[in-house]
RNA sequence: GAUCUGAUAGCUCAGUUGGUAGAGCAUCUCCCUUUUAAGGAGAGGGUCCUGGGUUCGAGCCCCAGUCAGAUCACCA
C-alpha cells in the first residue's frame, strides 16, 4: 500500500503508543457525562464533566494548548495545560502523548472541569484524558473566519459522495440535512400513526414489476429458477392490503428504476405511499396539504422555505387547477374533446417533439410537461388527468375522458401523486390491456406486464380508496434547499472507483501486447511475449484472477481478451 | 446518450510563450502558559487522472480513454 508521509507518521505514532503501553483502540466502554451541547447549555464554572469526541483542531502554545472536541452534536473547546495534566515530575503525558502522538481526527475521552477563558469561550480544563481511537488518515480541515468565509473547504462533490463519512465529519451542514431528513420521516410516521394508519412492508423482490411504468432491474432466483425484479413501486401490494381489510396502510418504499442518473434521479429512491379506504381524491388533497404543512413545521420550524430563488410556503390550503385549465392558461389551447390527431397537430404547432407512438394521454402529458409544469412554484394541485396516462386511477365522476387524479407541483416539480383508486376489476383489466397495446406500439413507458393476481384481488372487492405517493427525496430537497438529490442521500450511486491493479513484469508484457490487439490468439500472443511456459502460465493466470484478461474458447481456438 | 468544463502535495488552489513543480493550510523539528481561520523560525512532502503522439524538451500542444460537475435529452 502506497502511504503518504503523513500516513506513515501516524502509523509510527501508533507503534510508539503501543510501545508505551497505551492501547490506541481500547475495548472498554467510555462513560461520558455530558455532550458538547450539554456542556455549553448547562454551563457552571468549576463543574466536573467527562466528555468524548474527535479532536478537530489544536492551538499549541508551549506548556498550554487549546483544542476542539467534536461529538455527535457539535464542538466544544478544551484546554490542555501541562502542569494540570502532569502534576508530578513526569511530563510525558503532555509533552509526548498529547503534543506529539495525538493527531487531529483522533477520538479521545476527557475528564475535566469547566471554566471561561479571558476571551469568554466556555471551555473544559483537562485534568485527565484517554486515547479512544487513533486516526490514521489526515482529515481535510475546512476553517471559517469571523465573517464566515470558508478556507480549505472539502467541496469536491465526487470525493464528498464517495467518502461521505469524511464529508459528515468535516462539513457540519451535511449532518443537518440528514437530521432533517430523519425528522421528516418521523413527522410523517407520527401524522399517519396518530390517525390510526398502519406502517407495513411489502416485497422488494417481485416477480412482476407493477404499479408504475419504468425500466426495472432484473435479477434471478437460483432455487426457483425464475427472474425477479426489484420493485419500481409498491402500489399494487398496498392495495391488496386494502382488499384484505385494513383501513389505512402506508410504507416508506425503496424503489429501483433502471434509468438515467442525474441531479434529480438516483437508481434507488424513497417513496412514501399511503392508501386509505372509503376516501376519494378530494379528501386526499386536504389530507396532503395538512400533512405537508405539518411536516414542514416539524422539520424547519416554519412552513416557509426557500428553494433556489423561489420562496415557497407549505401552509395549507393549496390552489387546485385542473389540467385542462392549466393548459388553457399557458397555451390558450383547450384539450377538451380533442382527438389524438388534433392533439398531435396542436403539440407540433407548439414546437414540441412528438411522434406516432404517442397516444392521447402521452401527448397531453407532453404539452403539460413542456408548457405548464415549470410554472407552478407555490404548492399547487393539478387535478383531473387524462385517462390514458393513469391506468390505475378511477374514471372522473363527471367526465369519462378524465380521471380523479392529482399531482402536487412545487417549484415546477412533481412531489406527490394521488388517485381515487380504480376498484372496478373489469375496467382495471381493460386498462391494463390498453397499456399492453401501447407498450407493443412502442411506448416504452407503458406497463408491459399484467399482474393477474392483483386483478384477482380486485375481483374479491376493494372498497373505495384513495392513495397518495410522495417522493421523499424530492420533498427533502425542497425542505433543505438542495437542488441535487445526491445531497440528500447518504450514499448516492456513483460509478465504481477503479482500483489500480499491481501487475508483475510478466503480466505487464502480456497486457502491453493485448493493448495492440484484442482479442488475440493465445498461441500467437504467447510466442510474442517470449515468456517461458511457466512464466506465461503464471502471467495469464494472474491476469485472469485480477480481471484484466479472459481466455475464451471459440470454434477458431483459444483467444485472449483484454478486459 | 450529446455538449461544455474540470482533474497538479493530505485539503484548497496558482502555474506566463512548451524550458528544473509553486502558495496557503495541514505535517515534521525547535521556541512559546488563556488562544480562537491565521504566534515565530526552519524542513520535508508530487504517478501534474491514464495511455499514446508531436518536440531536443510536455503540467501546458494534439489524439484516445477514465472519472466528476454543469447544461440538455431521457424520466408517472
Amino acid at each position: 500500500m502506497q502511504l503518504s508521509e503523513q500516513e506513515r507518521v501516524r502509523r509510527d505514532k501508533l507503534t510508539t503508543l503501543k510501545g508505551m503501553g497505551i492501547n490506541p483502540y481500547p475495548a472498554d466502554q467510555f462513560h461520558y457525562t455530558h455532550s458538547s451541547t450539554q456542556v455549553k447549555e448547562n454551563f457552571e464554572e468549576g463543574k466536573k464533566v467527562v466528555v468524548a469526541g474527535r479532536l478537530m483542531s489544536r492551538r499549541i502554545q508551549g506548556k498550554a494548548s487549546f483544542a476542539e472536541l467534536q461529538d455527535g452534536e457539535g464542538r466544544v473547546q478544551v484546554y490542555f495545560n501541562r502542569d494540570e495534566i502532569c502534576t508530578g515530575e513526569d511530563k510525558t503525558l503532555y509533552n509526548e502523548v498529547y503534543k506529539k502522538l495525538l493527531d487531529i481526527g483522533d477520538f479521545i475521552g476527557i475528564e475535566g472541569e469547566l471554566f471561561t477563558t479571558m476571551v469568554g469561550e466556555k471551555t473544559i480544563k483537562v485534568l485527565d484524558f484517554k486515547l479512544l481511537s487513533k486516526s490514521l488518515k489526515p482529515l481535510p480541515l475546512p476553517k471559517k473566519d469571523r465573517e464566515g468565509h470558508e478556507y480549505d473547504g472539502f467541496q469536491d462533490a465526487e470525493q464528498r459522495y464517495r467518502q461521505r463519512y469524511v464529508d459528515l465529519v468535516v462539513n457540519p451542514g451535511v449532518k443537518d440535512i440528514f437530521k432533517k431528513r430523519s425528522a421528516l420521516f418521523t413527522a410523517m410516521r407520527n401524522f399517519f400513526n396518530e390517525k390510526g394508519y398502519m406502517e407495513v412492508e411489502t416485497p422488494i423482490l417481485q416477480s412482476i414489476p407493477g404499479g408504475a411504468a419504468a425500466r426495472p432491474f432484473i435479477t434471478h432466483h437460483n432455487a426457483l429458477d425464475i427472474p425477479l425484479y426489484l420493485r419500481i413501486a409498491n402500489e399494487l401490494y398496498l392495495k391488496r392490503l386494502i382488499v384484505g381489510g385494513f383501513d389505512g396502510v402506508y410504507e416508506f418504499s425503496k424503489n429501483f428504476r433502471n434509468e438515467g442518473m442525474d441531479r434529480t434521479h438516483n437508481p434507488e429512491f424513497t417513496a412514501m405511499e399511503i392508501y386509505v379506504s372509503y376516501k376519494d381524491y378530494n379528501w386526499m388533497m386536504e389530507f396532503t396539504e395538512n400533512l405537508l404543512e405539518y411536516c414542514a413545521l416539524q422539520v424547519n420550524g416554519t412552513t416557509k422555505t426557500m428553494f433556489k430563488e423561489h420562496h415557497v410556503d407549505f401552509k395549507a390550503p393549496y390552489k387546485r387547477v385542473t389540467m385542462t385549465a392549466a393548459i388553457i392558461q399557458f397555451t390558450g389551447f383547450d384539450i377538451t374533446g380533442k382527438s389524438e390527431e388534433e392533439l398531435r397537430t396542436a403539440a407540433l404547432e407548439m414546437n414540441l417533439e412528438v411522434n406516432e407512438t404517442m397516444g392521447k394521454g402521452k401527448l397531453i402529458d407532453e404539452i403539460f410537461g413542456e408548457k405548464c409544469e415549470g410554472k407552478f412554484i407555490e404548492p399547487t394541485f393539478i387535478i383531473d388527468y387524462p385517462k390514458e396516462m393513469s391506468p390505475l386511477c378511477k374514471e372522473h365522476r363527471d367526465n369519462p375522458d378524465l380521471t380523479e387524479r392529482f399531482e402536487l407541483m412545487v417549484c415546477g416539480k412533481e412531489i406527490a401523486n394521488a388517485y381515487s383508486e380504480l376498484n372496478d376489476p373489469i375496467e382495471q383489466r381493460e386498462r391494463f390491456e390498453d397499456q399492453m397495446k401501447l407498450s407493443q406500439k412502442g411506448d416504452d413507458e407503458a406497463t408491459e406486464f399484467i399482474d393477474y393476481d392483483f386483478l384477482r384481488a380486485l375481483e374479491y372487492g376493494m372498497p373505495p380508496t384513495s392513495g397518495l405517493g410522495i417522493g421523499m427525496d424530492r420533498l427533502i430537497m425542497f425542505l433543505t434547499n438542495n437542488p441535487s438529490i445526491q445531497e440528500v442521500l447518504f450514499f448516492p450511486q456513483m460509478r465504481p472507483e477503479k482500483k489500480k491493479v499491481e501487475l508483475t513484469e510478466e503480466e505487464k508484457v502480456v497486457i502491453d501486447l493485448l493493448k495492440v490487439t484484442s482479442p488475440q490468439a493465445l498461441e500467437e500472443i504467447k510466442s510474442k511475449s517470449e515468456l517461458s511456459n511457466k512464466k506465461w502460465d503464471k502471467a495469464i493466470k494472474g491476469l485472469r484472477t485480477k480481471d484484466q484478461a479472459t481466455v475464451d474458447k471459440t470454434n477458431e481456438g483459444l483467444f485472449v481478451n483484454l478486459v
